[in-house]
DNA sequence: TCGTCGTATCCGCTAGGGCGAATACGTCCA
DNA sequence: TGGACGTATTCGCCCTAGCGGATACGACGA
């Protein structure tokens, strides 16, 4: 492999919206739904409807999760009459996220603890006070 | 240790939060503002101030930032007197950056274009083009 | 010890973006 | 040809999280 022979001076890109892209393409990943998704889509192309029953959202939220994942590349579509398969096609979607994965695995109690980011990640709050 | 010798057909953790954690790390880089300190703080240590020079935004906004990348765990603080020095100590934040910049410049124009997750990261054209 | 400096936290304010529901649009079958 | 089906888009609601400014807290120097 031999990845990342340097530490590169040049992190980002140098144009001045070179960051925004970047940032924006990594907030396309910072949403759980959308990572469910495309771990769906990595093994095998799905039409929206499978998507729907996989994360159990509604169908019109799962439709638009996928088109954003379309516009920012981490997934193909291919129309066939009236369905649409969702795929993934840049392999190099799972080795971010794996990487991801496993940098997130070495600091989980510091980021389950960060409340800078989100208050609480658990859906439980629901005894509104008796 | 050894927690993940083996090439995954489970791109995410398979803990219910795991996701969540996983969207939560990436949310972390999904902003230029810390993806620039993580550039600035990836060759040497700098203390709040220079990273405040460095980013111009407020000094409460920039510690805060700094302490969310430190929850997170990208940066590391070192507190020397009233001096809090933070660096990156983890280099596959960098591999991290520099892939989702490859898969980003790749899909450029439809990143920019993806009204899904941000209408507009610029000064807007306001011409529309009729 | 007091004033200054560096840092962290708190407080309103505001915008981005996720959600379900409703609806529009195109395709296929009877 | 009309109705059922699959998908995409829109709407209003609400919460997350970014922002500047104010302020609290600890450390240093005079």
């Amino acid at each position: 492999m031999a990845a990342v022979p340097e530490p590169p001076a040049t992190l980002l890109p140098t144009e001045p919206n070179g960051v925004e892209m970047v940032a924006k393409f990594f907030r396309a990943l910072g949403d759980p739904v959308r990572l469910r998704l495309l771990e769906f889509l990595l093994h095998k192309e799905h039409t929206v409807t499978e998507c729907v029953a996989q994360v159990g959202l509604s169908q019109g939220r799962v439709s638009t999760h996928l088109g954003c994942l379309s516009d920012c590349g981490y997934v193909q579509v291919r129309r066939r009459g009236r369905f649409a398969h969702y795929k993934v096609t840049d392999l190099r979607v799972a080795e971010l996220v794996l990487l991801a994965r496993s940098l997130a695995a070495d600091n989980a109690a510091a980021l389950a603890a960060c409340m800078r980011i989100t208050p609480a990640p658990e859906p439980e709050r629901k005894d509104a006070a008796s």
